[in-house]
DNA sequence: AATTTACCCATCATTTTGATAGGTTTTTCT
DNA sequence: AGAAAAACCTATCAAAATGATGGGTAAATT
C-alpha cells in the first residue's frame, strides 16, 4: 500500500505544478490548499528537495518550486523517492541482501514480473497526466 | 509491499499443490520443507482454512489439503485473503469509509487504475502457473 | 529590527509485522 | 484404555513502520 507519505508528496507536486512554475510557493499555502498539516508536509517535502525534484528558498518571499518542467516528472520517481522503494517484496528491495533461496525460489519470477508491471505503470505516467 | 504473511501463504499453497492432493499433509512437513517456523505458519494457515481454500483434519493422520483442484486457485485470492486487501491506498480499501475529498480528488483515478492493474495481474495468474 | 520563510531535531502514540510460547482438543493407532 | 500426532486456541512480545506534533534555529526580505 502506498502510504500517506507518497500520496502527500504527489499532492505537493501536483499543487506546485498547478501554480506559477517560476515563483516560490510557501509550504503554508500548499498545506492550506491540500488540507494537510504543514508540519507533516515539512518532513515529506524535505525528501523532494534532497531528491532533486524541488528547489527551496528560505526567508521572506521564499518557498518551493519545481526544478524541472511539470511534464518532465514521472509519477514513478515521486512515489519511489518518497516511499523509499517500489519493490513489491522485501527480497527485491535495493537494500536487501541476496536471498539464499533465490536460485530455487518458485515465487521469485512472479514478484519480479509484478515489480516490473508496477514500475512500468508508475514510470509511464507523467505528473501532467493528473492535471 | 506483500508481507511474509501473503508470501508464506502462497508457499503453503504451492507446497500442498505439489503433494498428493488427496492426502492430508501435516503442517510440520510443510514447515520443514519450506524452512519456515511451524508456529508462524499456524497463524497463516488458519486464514486459508477459514477462507475456504483449505480443508483441515485434526488428530493423527490429519493435516491440510486443498479444497479445490490446484488449477482452480488464483494467486489473487490467496494474496487478497491473507493480506486482507489488495487495495493500493487506504481510501480504496473495502473497510474505508467514503473519503469526503473523493469527488474532487485528482489522484483517485490514478489509484483506481493502479488497483485494477494489480487486481487483474494477480487474479489472472493461477496457482498452477507457479509449479 | 521585524517578519516570513525554510530547516533541524526530538518525541510521540498507534498500528503492523513477524514472530514465540504454552496449553487444549481431536483423532487415530496400538 | 492409553499413547501419539496432529490441529487449534490464546496470549504475549520486540521491533519497525506509520502518521504525526512541538519547539526552536537559520536565512532572506522588507
Amino acid at each position: 500500500m502506498i502510504s500517506t507519505k507518497g500520496r502527500y508528496a504527489l499532492r505537493i507536486m501536483i499543487d506546485l505544478a498547478s501554480q506559477d512554475p517560476e515563483s516560490f510557493i510557501p509550504l503554508k499555502d500548499i498545506a492550506e490548499r491540500q488540507c494537510i498539516s504543514k508540519k507533516y508536509l515539512e518532513i515529506i517535502i524535505k525528501d523532494l528537495v534532497e531528491g532533486g525534484l524541488l528547489i527551496s528558498l528560505s526567508g521572506k518571499g521564499g518557498g518551493y518550486k519545481l526544478k524541472r518542467k511539470p511534464e518532465e516528472y514521472t509519477i514513478g520517481e515521486i512515489i519511489e523517492l518518497t516511499e523509499g522503494s517500489l519493490a513489491p517484496v522485501a527480497c527485491l528491495s535495493e537494500k536487501a541482501e541476496e536471498c539464499p533461496r533465490a536460485s530455487g525460489c518458485v515465487t521469485l519470477p512472479l514478484w519480479k514480473e509484478y515489480g516490473e508491471l508496477v514500475h512500468n505503470f508508475f514510470y509511464g505516467k507523467k505528473l501532467t497526466d493528473l492535471l
